[in-house]
DNA sequence: ATGAAAGCGCTAACAA
DNA sequence: TTGTTAGCGCTTTCAT
């Protein structure tokens, strides 16, 4: 009459009761073993096998107001990207034994913050957040969580998280500055979205390595910079803008890889050999800009190393007690270039 | 002396006194608010707001031996295919307001048996899970796993779970048919790797294809079926063996996107024009496909379906009660055929 | 080194 | 319709 063992999984007092000891003990056995007699750490052990016993942790998170779980919040990236931030994410997290919950935005959704509500319903002991565009995250909203967040890609704004960016500027002017020395004038842009950060770093970038050579986007009264949104079709529609200028530019720089493979069809069209007539940069370095005839040149974006900082980050923040939990830190990774055919200049070096 | 509010989060206790009810009021306010008086109702909700109250989930597990999480467990897949399947896992996890609990398997994580043991402490409702070769999937392990599981992808084992496929078979017969109908003679295919089944099950489309029109994979003592590994420089050694062949294929059915474009470049780089003198086909319709010159003609994979179809199961599945939760069940989702440019039959349609 | 017991925040009988 | 109370499985003082 006693031995009515549900079929459904052990708790710590099953194991307790066979083992001839306290809940205590088995308790201890999983959490300070150091505090208990080897011997009875077997017995308990083996105990728990027999039983097929592990610790509930829904039971433990109760108690000890810890899931061991980080929220990841994703906006609507490209395949590749969103692939490579969750692995770097899950495999630091894996480590330190964390499990991630993921909250891919659908467009449909009200990404951030329907998400965030969530992430306050306790089952997370801190976030990775990656939003798009400023104006998408509600700070008065984000200052209501009390948990550690790691922001990703955000601009500066002057708010109080950690925060893990990648170097837009400098990769930007790095490039600009490689076609430069390249001599290639006049060089047009293909900007992206209006208000989104990453865009304008690259266009501040852009225009820092001009001022260098004491040039500018306006050259003879032609104006060389073009506004896309990141998508393909916009970059084809630039580049057809840009290849009906009176003069036109000897080298283009999209301000992403999408974009610089819609500016390709376009120049394709026009009957022009890239990088003979046209050069061309992207930025990104996405999977297919490899696979692009001529191969484009672009700039790298340190993705595994943007999920890794992140979950090193937001773990450390997670597990410093109390105090200074809400660390203000920022964290600029660096871009680099990656000269393929579309510039022209690979065996100039 | 009473008011020390924990700047931590409210519990229900705090909005019961706060609103002069009891606990079980609240809480019937969230559970079953038919059973509560309007007016009550509003004044717990308001308390609540005041208090920036928020149920705690890993409370609520613990009495409800419900989480609602689910756990999806993938193997290492193409960026593409692993977000899609994503997204739409979450896209109806969501609606039913379940989350979602990631683990991308690393190639240095023994995958699958280790997160499952992480399963099994309780965190998670259910789980997805897609495993690449049968052989990785260990049944004595899984089978001792008492929540719903359903298998993607899988070949028949006569293993007893829900699972849902993807119509490799017919798809690559029908592809395989295609090709054979505009008049294309021979016909090779480059196999994906040994044990595989999705591989197998495409061979055994291209095999039954072949028969209907009295065709064999030999043909005058020449063999047309090469092996592949589903890597892109597979493909390429492939289709190098095939041209070196006495009589050329006149198409080639590759087994996977990934070798039809490295069957490309061999091609390409014996100066040979696709489709005129080879025709090509793929499968899976990854994105970088459509971006091929000629366009890649090829099989499409319903990865969304396959990802809603799986969460919508498994949710189904989990608020089944006790009874015949596990469930047997195969589904299997029909492939199509994506006719583009590389198979030269798009004007004789 | 080990045990007894209180409590984490919530739900669900059972009573009223 | 609402309140009381006993758990859910675990950790953690405080005793022993």
């Amino acid at each position: 009459m006693r031995d009515r063992q549900k079929s459904s999984s052990a708790t710590i007092r099953d194991v307790a009761r066979k083992a001839n000891v306290s809940v205590a003990t088995v308790s201890r056995v999983y959490n300070s073993p150091e505090t208990v007699r080897p011997e009875t750490i077997e017995k308990v052990l083996e105990t728990a096998q027999s039983l097929n016993y592990n610790p509930r942790l829904a039971a433990r998170a109760l108690t000890l107001k810890k899931t061991n779980i980080i929220g990841v919040i994703l906006p609507d990236l490209d395949g590749e990207f969103f692939h490579e931030i969750i692995r770097s994410i899950d495999l630091v997290a894996w480590q330190y034994g964390y499990y991630i919950m993921i909250s891919a935005s659908h467009s449909q959704r009200n990404e951030v913050d329907s998400f965030l509500r969530l992430m306050s319903q306790g089952w997370v002991d801190g976030v990775i957040m990656m939003v798009p565009v400023l104006g998408r995250i509600s700070f008065p909203l984000l200052s209501k969580i009390e948990i550690p967040i790691v922001l990703l890609n955000l601009p500066d704004s002057g708010e109080k998280y950690i925060q893990i960016n990648v170097d837009n500027y400098r990769g930007a002017y790095l490039m600009t500055r490689h076609l430069l020395e390249h001599g290639y004038q006049p060089i047009a842009m293909i900007q992206g979205p209006l208000g989104n950060s990453d865009a304008d770093l690259r266009e501040q970038g852009f225009l820092a390595a001009l001022k260098e050579y004491n040039l500018g986007i306006e050259i003879q009264g032609i104006h060389y910079l073009e506004r896309g949104d990141f998508k393909r079709r916009s970059g084809y529609l630039a580049m057809i803008r840009l290849l009906s200028l009176p003069v036109r530019p000897r080298a283009v720089f999209a301000a992403n890889d999408e974009m610089a493979i819609g500016a390709y069809n376009a120049i394709r069209e026009h009957g022009l050999q890239i990088p003979e007539q046209i050069a061309i940069a992207g930025f990104d370095d996405i999977n297919i800009a490899s696979y692009q005839r001529p191969k484009l040149t672009t700039v790298h974006l340190p993705i595994t190393e943007l999920g890794m900082t992140a979950a090193e980050n937001l773990i450390a923040a997670i597990e410093r007690k109390d105090e200074s939990r809400q660390e203000v830190k920022k964290i600029i990774l660096p871009t680099g270039l990656v000269i393929r055919e579309s510039c022209g200049c690979l065996n100039h070096n």
